[in-house]
DNA sequence: ACATTTTTTGAAAGCCCTTCCCTTATAGCG
DNA sequence: CGCTATAAGGGAAGGGCTTTCAAAAAATGT
């Protein structure tokens, strides 16, 4: 049978108010008795129960989040940098993966009416405003991470901002016929299970060549699933064009990879008679020198978990939004266009 | 304030026993008045406070995995079936990420101690005799994923076998010069930090050498840290030898690349003038035709989950190893050597 | 219809903490 | 030294559930 604070305080000779009062440093507890109860803590090797802790104090102890951890080395990266920053609170970390449309729903419906954690993380998988108002209704403090709701606090970068870096350094070589090469630009609100940032990270690109006045070019724009297979269709379509591109900016450094892969199939040499900007830089970006947009990966799980202890503490706060730098990493798939 | 089980045992008209057993399916309640219970559970929008349960059933309805879950691609897809898995059951799925020494000791001596977990998973970290002894001493069921202990269950694959199976292979295409390229092979009890897989691979490989008569040449073993670039770096030092070898065993997909990276920079064509052969058989081999060993990876953490649960049942069982099956899987990267 | 089982139900005890309220011990001061 | 102000500690209440136990209700048998 495991042991209680009973135990401790009938060995402490103590109330079982006092060993708790030792337990959560109350400061009215005299050191001599502190002692004493610390001591029979240690003999009896006593911890307390975490759940009727949890019971007590009336929360859970636990925060949990919601991700397609697997499906993006970004992701892995973001949960990366959630799993450090909860490792230092006090809290747990649950996760949910969501890898079909009918778990999406299961955990967004579910985690919140449950009340098994006291606030939750979403990356990337934009909520409907029904959710949301399920999210505020059971008073579940809520973060987005690269995903956007008026009423929930979120952490994002200025995708648009970061599609136009990224076509203006192109065009800054001297690059005109510029593609872009992403997933599927779908209206975040009718599929809730799109990433929202390609959509934005194509305007920041419509922008830029607009600004520079190069018209734009239906099919110079190729999308489809996101997949370093499926951008590497996309490329040798692009690349076949009778007036193929000189550049390709890709949606995510996987897709960049997929147009390095078409080039390499095709013998066209890098960044000679093509350029290929990224975004993201994942881990391999520095390995394969891919020119790329950084965005705070590991960071912006941080700040994340970072706004959601806060709102944790003071449950009446406003929901805030943080904005990551973005930054452009010049490597070496990236050049001049040949006359 | 929440809804208790009090509400609903008023608003049917019945004791709190009787919501509790409707709740819990229990057999001994007259249909009638299940339904009415039921009703006004439905009505008042009632959910019981899982803490509450929690305390109740004196369990925590948590798994926890401790793994190093973001250095490698295989780890993150063990991750996602064990998270598959764990989300068909009642229990949530708390993960420990393990990436400094300390955090592994931290981890390794509070989780047990702490019953904040039913039962645990731990994937590739070795646990020393004194880590074990805890987990026993705490009555914590464990299960290890690509490691081994005899005292606790194991889901693991034969690596010797595999490294023999990799090894013969090229054997039986005709090469004789045979390099292997893995991270260091340390003694797992001496580094509990470090993989213990390459070490397996890698007598499996001297094995099938030895069987073939082939002399073992100790410059044709390099190994460094687990990374791309390492990789890559090994590939290099291997290639340049007086005497190169024909062909390349990588302990991982990864070192793979970097193998086939450094053949790339060369300009040695793969599989003509060399061979690669991985490991693991992740997701981007497929994409890469990249022969290697596929080890059922995601089907590891499916398999883990289902052990663990079967303990959680029986507290008393004795421990027990899932083998799981190897097999070779031949692309485009190996081929017989040229004369 | 009555006695006897069996089923169903209500209520209390228990799970292990935290916290509040009140008593007791200590300290400070005149 | 005695009195008040303050610090320290004991113990009960409370948190929301499960489960046991005993009582009530229904079913069965005669």
């Amino acid at each position: 049978m495991p042991i209680t604070i009973y135990d401790v305080a009938k060995k402490a000779g103590v109330g079982i108010g006092t060993v708790s009062r030792v337990l959560n440093d109350s400061p009215k507890v005299r050191i001599t008795t502190r002692n004493r109860v610390m001591a029979a803590i240690q003999e009896l090797h006593y911890h307390p129960n975490p759940m009727a802790q949890r019971m007590a104090y009336g929360k859970t102890l636990a925060i949990g989040v919601i991700t397609r951890f697997f499906t993006r080395p970004s992701f892995v990266e973001r949960l990366r940098g959630i799993e450090a920053s909860v490792a230092e609170s006090e809290y747990d970390l649950i996760v949910y993966n969501v890898e079909t449309l009918a778990k999406r729903e299961r955990y967004f419906r579910t985690v919140p009416m449950s009340h098994r954690v006291d606030g939750l993380i979403i990356i990337c998988l934009p909520p409907t405003d029904a959710d949301v108002e399920r999210f505020i209704e059971e008073k579940l403090p809520t973060v987005l991470v690269d995903t956007y709701h008026p009423n929930l606090s979120r952490v994002v970068v200025d995708d648009v901002s970061g599609g136009r870096m990224a076509t203006q350094y192109l065009i800054s070589l001297g690059h005109r016929k510029i593609a872009y090469l992403s997933d599927p630009l779908n209206d975040p609100l009718a599929s809730p299970f799109r990433f929202t940032s390609s959509l934005y990270r194509y305007q920041g690109y419509r922008q830029a060549l607009e600004e520079a006045e190069i018209p734009f070019v239906p099919r110079y724009h190729q999308a489809a699933e996101h997949s370093l297979y499926q951008a590497k269709v996309l490329a040798h379509r692009l690349l076949s064009l009778p007036d193929p591109p000189t550049a390709i900016f890709a949606a995510s450094d996987t897709q960049a990879m997929g147009a390095l892969e078409a080039a390499r199939e095709k013998g066209i040499r890098v960044p000679e008679e093509l350029s290929v900007i990224g975004f993201d830089d994942i881990e391999i970006a520095a390995y394969l020198r891919l020119t790329t947009i950084r965005q705070p990966l590991y960071e912006s799980g941080l700040r994340s978990v970072e706004i959601l202890l806060s709102h944790l503490d003071r449950p009446q706060e406003q929901p805030r939004q943080v904005n990551l730098a973005l930054e452009l990493v010049i490597r070496d798939t990236t050049a001049p266009p040949r006359h």
